[in-house]
Order: structure tokens, then C-alpha cells, then sequence
DNA sequence: TCCGTATTGAACT
DNA sequence: AGTTCAATACGGA
């Protein structure tokens, strides 16, 4: 069965990102990519539900809201909402650990390999990390390959650039 | 079971 | 210094 989930939009300066809610918490959240603008612009308006918002998820939204735009300025968010992460205990180490990383610092692939005591698994790290349904509050764009180097990033490698150079690291 | 992957480090131009 | 290549762990079909 599926779980249904509460999509809300969230307009920042960069563009309007779209958060999935279930019953437990933030579950998605989507990059405003162009084709996502468009088809809010077709629409005439970015998924107005009908749907009753319970107050339970209008808080989560809120705290998402003010955490993203945090990020975006360049501060850590103090509150986060809870996360609803759905995925196998693997990729939910990832994540964790990637939760872990300080705003601006980095680690490697192989540093989370090691961490989560992997050391080999760099590649299926990658692999977690594309699947990753929170990008920016799990903050994937701060790992990094061995050399420094920029990897991928799901949202657009411009997107990892810019959280990047928002937090005060260069290359 | 086979394929792809947001890696890595070593070998090879 | 840039490029190619095999190894490797995990998830999805």
C-alpha cells in the first residue's frame, strides 16, 4: 500500500522547492528544476490541494521552510523536522552520517565508507547518495571525492556549486 | 543473476 | 599531468 503523501510547495530565491510529507514526517523534497517550473507556470499554481493540511504537517513545513532558507543564507538551521526516510538500513546510514557534516566542511565518499565501517563500499555509497530523497537538509552536496573533486549531484551539479560557495568553500 | 553507479587509486600514456 | 581501467559493495530489474 502507499502511503499518501502532502506535497507543499516552498518558495525561496532560488526557486520553489516542493517538500513530500507523510504521517511521520518530511519524506521528499524535490529541487525546482525547470521543468518543475513550467508545469507550476502551466498550471497556474504550484499544487494548491484541497487537501486538509493537518497542523501536525503545517508545523513540520514551517520548520522545513525556515531550515532550507537557512541553508540557502548560508547559516546551519537550528530545528529540522523530522525526517520520514524510507530506504534500507544501508542507505539510512548514509544519510545519518551525512546528517553529521557540519555546515561548511566536507568529506570524502571514502571518509563515509569508512565511518560506517564500509571502507570498500565507495561505490554503493555514490549509489545511496543519488537516492538520497532529502538533498540540501541531508547534505549530500558536502561530500566530495577523494581529490577535492566535485562528484554529482541529482539536482544538477550547478546546485552543488552553489550550496557549496554559499557555505564558504571554494575550489 | 546481471547491470549500473554521485569512487578510487594505480598503471599507462 | 591527464586518462584509462579494474575492483568493489549494494540496490534494482
Amino acid at each position: 500500500m502507499k502511503t499518501e503523501l502532502f506535497e507543499l510547495p516552498i518558495a525561496t530565491s532560488d526557486g520553489i522547492f516542493c517538500a513530500h510529507y507523510s504521517e511521520k514526517g518530511l519524506a521528499k523534497l524535490h529541487f525546482p528544476n525547470a521543468k518543475n517550473l513550467d508545469a507550476a507556470k502551466k498550471n497556474g499554481k504550484p499544487a494548491a490541494h484541497k487537501i486538509k493540511i493537518s497542523v501536525k504537517i503545517r508545523g513540520w513545513h514551517r520548520m522545513t521552510e525556515t531550515a532550507l532558507k537557512k541553508i540557502l543564507a548560508g547559516s546551519e538551521p537550528k530545528k529540522f523536522p523530522p525526517l520520514d526516510l524510507s530506504g534500507t538500513d544501508f542507505q539510512k546510514s548514509v544519510w545519518r552520517e551525512m546528517q553529521k557534516i557540519s555546515l561548511g566542511k566536507t568529506k570524502s565518499y571514502g571518509e563515509i565508507a569508512l565511518i560506517i565501517g564500509k571502507p570498500k563500499a565507495v561505490r554503493a555509497l555514490g549509489n545511496a547518495c543519488g537516492k538520497n530523497p532529502i538533498p540540501v537538509l541531508v547534505p549530500c552536496h558536502r561530500v566530495l571525492a577523494a581529490n577535492k573533486k566535485l562528484g554529482g549531484f541529482s539536482g544538477g551539479l550547478d546546485w552543488k556549486r552553489k550550496l557549496l560557495a554559499n557555505e564558504g568553500l571554494k575550489f
